[in-house]
DNA sequence: GTCAACAGTATGTAAGGACATATTTACATC
DNA sequence: GATGTAAATATGTCCTTACATACTGTTGAC
């Protein structure tokens, strides 16, 4: 059991019930008295300490989830994942559109270890020292032109990864196939010029224009699973989304 | 009424009711058997053609509501918005983010016409041949330093607008006055170098690496309000993300 | 001692009813 | 004829109830 939650109900308010209990959890959630990791008491119970129905608490619940601050696992709980979400926002898959629109994409392993995690990456992961983490860099390539440059680190405890394997599946595919459940993806992109290195691999110039990707994954466990930087050819490369307003 | 909405549920699916409605009227839209535009039946009368309770299909249509496939408006009715929409996504604002980080932004209005809509303008609003749009662009700096160069065309049939309105206010703020609510944006990030042009605005130089963002904002009427071109110094502007799987 | 069945727990799905509120349309009044 | 009000319509919110299903831990049989 975790605290009662003390949250105050305005039934007389014109916002909807269901909105004040979002409002009164985010705002525990981002002030610190529901810290990551917190497991709440069922929505019956929650639902019985608000005076609420148990639709109404779930339906606050669902809005939670929907923006990352919570994660629900069928007959265990509710736990809250992150503080540090700022919004709700949600987006297409990957680099599984490629497969998606028709395309055979190609992956061309690089370099693949088994290493120490580094600082950046044992922050990004949370792991602590000396933990060991899957270091690899892929060349994606679509009908035979090179797309995509990839660096990622896995941890290490939830399957063993091989270089074969890679070559072969994507690296969500191998993870999902391992019984991971992602929930939740932390993405910023920008832009650089290629380097010569980058555009040695990339087949292209020097001082052209890159865009970048970094990306950091959870899980429904609320473990960060991968994380990762990608670089992207920008004349054949770019994010489309459709943002929903609430 | 619309066309009744032949679909087939199957009660002894494994598949969710309310998730078999969300496929069959997804497949629907996508088909064209529901182009866009489209209002539905209500609420009630759907679930009674389906055999299904309402809040179960309200519980689907909220769902496509989400993933930007239908509008609903209270009192009024369900309407289809776009077939395009490929997949559920959502995200944070745009530039709102300046103020809200306690920066002041600040805002030179380059150019400023009130003209007939090109070719691309009028495909992207969905406007006919001679329709008129605001035109301007406009440069965006934080602490004296330019951050942002914003191409946009809005339809005139909004509100009158002029170019001091739209040094103090931000685009969004300006429309969201005149009564507009926006449902959803379709938006395409991307990266260029600077030419020439951007550079001198910008203040870098030729060939350094820029943020690129074009994007087109749809209310809840279901009409295309503005569409726009936007490069970022890619220096000091990112866009950050958290992607939620359903 | 190992493993399988079972009970407990929590979320997932679904139905049915009731009332609130925003929008539009039609009507009645001034 | 203009204006304000009321009815009709459709979505928004909320409650009560019931059963299904996934996961965990414990008990019991072999």
């Amino acid at each position: 059991m975790a605290t009662p939650l003390k949250l105050h109900i305005d039934r007389s308010s014109p916002v909807p019930l269901y909105h004040q209990v979002v409002q009164g959890i985010e705002a525990a959630i981002h002030g610190g008295t529901l810290p990551a990791g917190t497991r709440l008491d069922n929505e019956i119970d929650l639902a019985a300490q608000l005076n609420l129905s148990r639709p109404t608490m779930r339906k606050a619940m669902d809005e939670l989830v929907r923006s990352g601050l919570l994660v629900r696992k069928r007959g265990v709980g509710t736990q809250v994942v992150s503080s540090q979400v700022r919004r709700h926002l949600e987006l297409s898959s990957l680099f599984d559109d490629l497969t998606r629109t028709g395309s055979k994409p190609q992956t061309e392993v690089l370099s693949f270890s088994h290493v120490d995690a580094d600082e950046p990456t044992r922050e990004a992961l949370q792991l602590g020292t000396g933990a060991r983490v899957y270091h690899f860099t892929r060349l994606r390539s679509v009908d035979g032109k090179p797309l995509a440059l990839m660096e990622n680190s896995v941890r290490d405890d939830i399957t063993d990864m091989d270089e074969s394997g890679l070559a072969k599946r994507g690296l969500y595919e191998i993870l999902r196939t391992a019984g991971v459940n992602f929930r939740l993806a932390n993405q910023r992109i920008g832009a650089v010029t290629a380097n010569e290195y980058q555009a040695k691999l990339l087949g292209t110039e020097v001082g052209a224009a890159l865009v970048t990707m970094e990306r950091t994954a959870v899980d429904d466990t609320g473990r960060a699973v991968e994380t990762g930087r990608h670089v992207y050819r920008a004349d054949s490369y770019s994010f489309e989304m459709t943002l929903v307003q609430r």
